[in-house]
Parts: C-alpha cells; sequence; structure tokens
DNA sequence: GAGCGGACTCGAAGCGCTTCGACGCCCGGT
DNA sequence: ACCGGGCGTCGAAGCGCTTCGAGTCCGCTC
C-alpha cells in the first residue's frame, strides 16, 4: 500500500488495525501489549513490528473502560481561601514528578472540600486513587474513601491513622526543635503563630499537633508559650501580631508555621524591633523564602518536592501491587539555623531584672 | 424494593439500570442527560427521579469512549530542572479552578519537551485540549499540536501567531516601564538580568521579547543597557552578578526577569551597596516576595491566577463552541513602585558611606 | 373520518480495549 | 502409531455510554 509516512493528523491507529497487519486477533496484540498470557516470540516481533509502523498507541479512555482502571491518580488541593502555601505546590510538583515517572496521569483539582466529589472521581472511573492534602483530624473526606475501598494517600495526617497510608511533615517535632534552639539562645517568653482560627477549628491535624506539642514542650522547658492562631495574609498577621508585641511585652521570640512571618517582621519593624537582637524570628515553613530575606530566616527545612514525590509513589504502589501494608512516613525537622535568631535580650535596663521563676534551663 | 439507603460501597448505577427503574430506553435518558434530543417532561421527570433515588453519576471513560471528547484538558508545565517560578504555579492555579469551573478536569503533567507525547495526549482520549507554558519562538510542540489540528492555548506566545489563542505577559511593555521608571530616577546606566543562557538559546519567548526590547528602548531613552543572561538560583545568580559590578561600576541599577534578584541582593550586599541608595533593583516577576523583602521590591505585578484562569477558559471556550476565532491577549504590565528603586547616586564623590539604613512605613 | 406531519421514543450498532473460555497444534509418552 | 496435555491463539462477550435510523403515537387538517 503506498501510503504518506507520517501523516501526522491522520487518525491514530487502532488495536485492530495492528491485528490486521501482523495478521494475529486482536487479544493477541493486546496480550503482547500487557504480558497476561503467554506469546511466542514469533508473534510478538510480528505484533511489536506492527505496533512500530504504525506507530500505535493505545487509547485511555477505551483502556480505562474495559479494564476498570484509569492509570490515573487524583490529586486535592486545598481550595484557593484557605491557606495555600507554596509548600503545597511544591508537593503538588513532586506529585506530579513521580506520576509521570511511574507511568501514570495526574488529575489535578481543587475543591477538596466536598467527600462526596472526592470519592466520585474513583467511583466514576477517573481515577484509580486519591492523593489528599491538608488534613483534619477527622476528615470525613478520609472516611467517605476508606469506606468506600478507594485506594488513597495523605499528605498529612488525621487523628486515627491505622491502616492509612501518608506522608506527613513532623510538626510536633518541629515544635520541639524550635522551641529547643530558642531555649538554648536564653528565650523565655515564646509566642507561636499558628495556623488561623478557621483551620484550628476545622480541625487541621498539623495546627493541632503544633499547637497542643508546644503548649507541652515549652511548659516542660520552662517557657512560657503563647499560642496565637494567626492568619497568613500579611496585613491581617500584621495586626495580629502587632497587638500580641503590646500585650505581652516580655516575649522575645516568636515560630509561625506558616507565612506569617511576613506580617510578624512587617510588626517588628513597624515598632522598632530588630531582628534578631531584640526579636527572635524562626519558621517551620520558611522556604523558599529563607534565604532572600534580611536577616535570612531561621526553620524547618522539609523536603516538600521529595514529600509529594512518595506519596504519589506509595498510592501507585498501592495500586500496582497487591495487599500492600499501610506505610506511614513522618518526614523528620531539621532545623536550619541562619540570622533571623538569637540571644534573648537581656532584661531592660530601666526595670530591675527580675529573678527567674523558671527553672535554670536545662542542657541538652 | 428493601434497600439499604445509602450503602457506599455499592457499585455505582449504570445508566441501563436508571432506564430500567424509569421503564424508559437506555438512549432517552442519554438525551435527557445530555438533551440532544427533545424529550418530554413526563419522561424527564421519571428519568430525574431515578437518577436522583439511585445517586447516579455517568462514567467518565464510557463516556469519553463513546463520544470521543475527554472532558479534560492537559496542561504541561516546564520541567523542573528549567525554571519553575512561583509564577508557573500560581498560572496552574489559575487553571484548575477555571477548569472545576466549567465541569471540566485537568490532567497536569511536566515532560513538557517532547511534542510528540503532548499531541498523544489528545490524540489517545486523555484530553481534549491542551494549555501549554514556556513557549519558544520556535515551538515544536506548538507546531505539532498545529498540524494535528489539537485545540490549544498558550500561556506566552510563539514568533508567529497566526491563528494562535494565547494569554500572555507583556514582557516588552514591562521593559518598556521598567526603564522610564529608571530613566525617571536618573539612571543611565542599567543591567537586565535575564532568563539564563540556556532558555535564551533556547529561544523562549519572553527571554528574547525581554532582550530585544531592553536593548531598543535603553538606547532610545539614552540609557547604556547591559543585557545579562543570569539563572535564577542565588548562588549562581550571586556569581553573575558579582563578576557584573566589578566590570561595570557605572552601573547603578538593575532589573531581572524572575528571581535573580535574590543573587543579585546577596552580591551587592557582600559588595557594601546599599538598596537604593547605591543600587537600585526592580523585578518583572516579583510576586509574592515584593512585599516580604527588606527594602520591599519594585516591581510589575502580573494577574497570574487570572491569566491561568483565562487560558483555560478560552480553551474551553474553543473545546465547546465552534469556530471560535482566536484570542490572544496580552496583559498589560502594572508598575508598582516600592524600596528598592531610588535616585541614581550622584558619581562617587569619594566613595562616600551613606546613611543608615531608612526605616521602611508601610504605605496604604 | 382518514391521512399526514411532527414530536418523541426506541433499539441497535458501535467507540477501542480487556478478558474469558475454547480450540488447535505439537510434542512426548507408551 | 495413538492419545493426552500444554502452550499459544482465537473469537466473542462485554465495559457504560453516545448516536443514528427507524418506528410510534398523537393531534390536526381537509
Amino acid at each position: 500500500m503506498a501510503e504518506l509516512p507520517n501523516m501526522a493528523s491522520t487518525k491514530p491507529a487502532t488495536m485492530a488495525e495492528i491485528a490486521e497487519r501482523a495478521g494475529v486477533a486482536l487479544s493477541t496484540v493486546s496480550y503482547v501489549l500487557s504480558g497476561k498470557r503467554p506469546v511466542s516470540e514469533k508473534m510478538r516481533q510480528r505484533v511489536m513490528a506492527a505496533i512500530e509502523e504504525m506507530d500505535y498507541r493505545p487509547h485511555g479512555p477505551a483502556r480505562a473502560l474495559a479494564s476498570g482502571a484509569s492509570h490515573t491518580i487524583a490529586l486535592f488541593m486545598p481550595s484557593p481561601q484557605w491557606s495555600v502555601l507554596p509548600i503545597h505546590q511544591t508537593f503538588v510538583a513532586g506529585a506530579t514528578q513521580a506520576t509521570s515517572a511511574g507511568d501514570y496521569a495526574l488529575l489535578l483539582s481543587t475543591a477538596a472540600a466536598d467527600p462526596e466529589t472526592i470519592a466520585e472521581v474513583v467511583a466514576r472511573g477517573r481515577a484509580d486513587g486519591v492523593i489528599l492534602m491538608e488534613t483534619l483530624t477527622h476528615d470525613m473526606r478520609v472516611e467517605r474513601l476508606r469506606q468506600d475501598g478507594h485506594p488513597f494517600v495523605l499528605i498529612g495526617r488525621t487523628g486515627a491513622t491505622d491502616g492509612i497510608s501518608y506522608v506527613d511533615m513532623d510538626f510536633g517535632g518541629a515544635m520541639d526543635v524550635g522551641l529547643a534552639h530558642l531555649a538554648r539562645l536564653g528565650h523565655t517568653c515564646v509566642a507561636l503563630l499558628n495556623f488561623p482560627t478557621d483551620l484550628l477549628d476545622a480541625g487541621l491535624t498539623a495546627a493541632l499537633i503544633a499547637r497542643d506539642r508546644f503548649e507541652r514542650r515549652s511548659t516542660e522547658l520552662g517557657i512560657r508559650g503563647i499560642h496565637v492562631p494567626c492568619p497568613h495574609e500579611p496585613h491581617e498577621a500584621f495586626e495580629v501580631v502587632a497587638r500580641l508585641l503590646r500585650s505581652e511585652p516580655e516575649c522575645t521570640a516568636a515560630l509561625t508555621t506558616g507565612w506569617q512571618f511576613t506580617g510578624l517582621l512587617a510588626a517588628l519593624r513597624a515598632s522598632g524591633k530588630q531582628v534578631p537582637e531584640d526579636f527572635s524570628v524562626m519558621s517551620v515553613i520558611a522556604a523558599p523564602f529563607a534565604e532572600m530575606l534580611t536577616p535570612s530566616l531561621t526553620g524547618i527545612e522539609w523536603p516538600a518536592f521529595e514529600a509529594g514525590r512518595m506519596a504519589a509513589e506509595m498510592l501507585i504502589e498501592q495500586l500496582t501491587q497487591r495487599r500492600v501494608p499501610a506505610r506511614q512516613i513522618l518526614v523528620p525537622a531539621e532545623l536550619v539555623v541562619r540570622e533571623s535568631t538569637g540571644p534573648a535580650p537581656r532584661k531592660r535596663a530601666s526595670g530591675s531584672p527580675t529573678r527567674s521563676r523558671r527553672q535554670p534551663q536545662r542542657s541538652p
């Protein structure tokens, strides 16, 4: 047959055409491709040749319909009005790469709130499994997925984690590490600018863990810990912090969970406090700003891209193999000390140095 | 029939079941859903009731197979080793939202380089159209899509734009606006820290436009314009800038296209120059850092989320309606003057030390 | 009152692939 | 030489939906 060699806009070849060209049955082509039944080397060669010549590529939806597997995973992002930190986007980037590498496709979606919508994506064959972020302690989405028996992996975690696969940043550990750092520098009154109230109320696990561990740990260290929910948005954060600085003049350091540090730094500047001479600042999530700021920001360094990658890999593994046990990965907090934290300022000269009622600092 | 009300893990209903329950033909249900043929009100009611009762939702792949349309658009991101700026992720976020809103799904993928892979996604029914970013002047991907007749929209543009729909940031305008600003401040020797060499060599349209316009415009304004390709990565950028500062001591201001400003600021600091007293800095893409830095960064404000949203909307419109003319949107450059640009320093008298840093204030 | 057109509705044929049961052939055992 | 058993291969039956052509029934016209 005289054919134009690679007429691009030509309709793509179907499996039936491959079969015809190779002179074999349609099903044989399928078995060559899937390897689910043995095929003789001779047939294999012929089929592969035909595939090569006709530049055949299987049709996604047809395959999904017949096999019941779409070879796609769905990733739900927090909706924009919630906290969308750069770290979330890094998760997505990591997951995207792992997905491509694993020969899967990645369906990205917002609308994360509704369990129904999420379950449906799997139930109606658009995806084989789901990755969820910003997980709550009691997360309806997770319950729904679990109940329906849909494979999923969390970035973050829920309250009860039995049998659930997740990758989570160790916010508890971050509190330990952060407070230890500040305690060592002699700070005795430290604020935690946590996720904003609505997320705490919703039960964002990370926020609750941060709060609880912060309070427990500061007590253990003999530090006065002030827990302050705080919006990420700079101007709102500014207000919250300004109020805090007024009501808690003792406070000489703050930890932020996200980019509340922006508003914090502005408020400190406005009140004439120098960082880190008068006030130490550090953030649990600082990338990718940490190095850009002046002074550069002490913080926890999370391998977020890797985390996203692992979540996707875990999900794909779950989809590919049968009966994989749940894997739970807690990414350890790694402190990177930069310029924004320093020794606690000495008590103001004017006031008589109050003797410390706290226990003397323990050595690590 | 006695049924458990909402046995979640039950297999989802199919259209045939709906038809049976409603006592109509399968095809009638389909027509009710698609509205492609008139259906009497009575039938409609019965079908809708059945759908409601059985909580029916159409099966994605089946629909895609039968109709040839997947109701999905594919978005290709620059691969990680290329420039992935926050702005790219904002595009993605915007596109994601528009996609959800338009009742489409969004397939996210890297691997952007290969025209074959990209065309295949559409050819094999995974997506109905494509959004491309980081477009080159001669972009093989675009040519391929066009040749195959696949619908697509660009974020960015190619050299020849005839009949191509795109949303692009007006980098040319940004050069005009930026140089005008600096000229007004009296600068007479200005550097452009453009995209890195590999992107220029690849023919990234934005980079070429920036370069050409920068050179033309600076000449027109009687400014000495120094074009410097520069990596985004801070340490590499640092080196490039350090060299520049050494070889071009006359230079008193720089424009960056991305976050080369990070390395730039570090290099300025290292060489003891104050911003903006000794050196003015501005960036074409500054969000979301601009406000965070000290001094805050003068730059162009792009509505990136909107741009992503529009690109997706345009594509969906193209898919939904027949014969829409190509739409080309050039997002205008809006200069936001902040603290990092100031009057050109007077010719060095004797290297007089600049005053202590001014205390920046929040502007309304 | 019979004929006609229009408005709906139905059944069936795919879309491109997976998968199951069946069949044919070739080889070894006896 | 005959039979049994695999290994390979084939054909056909779907997967759940869209869509086309072919009715069916009704109301209306003359």
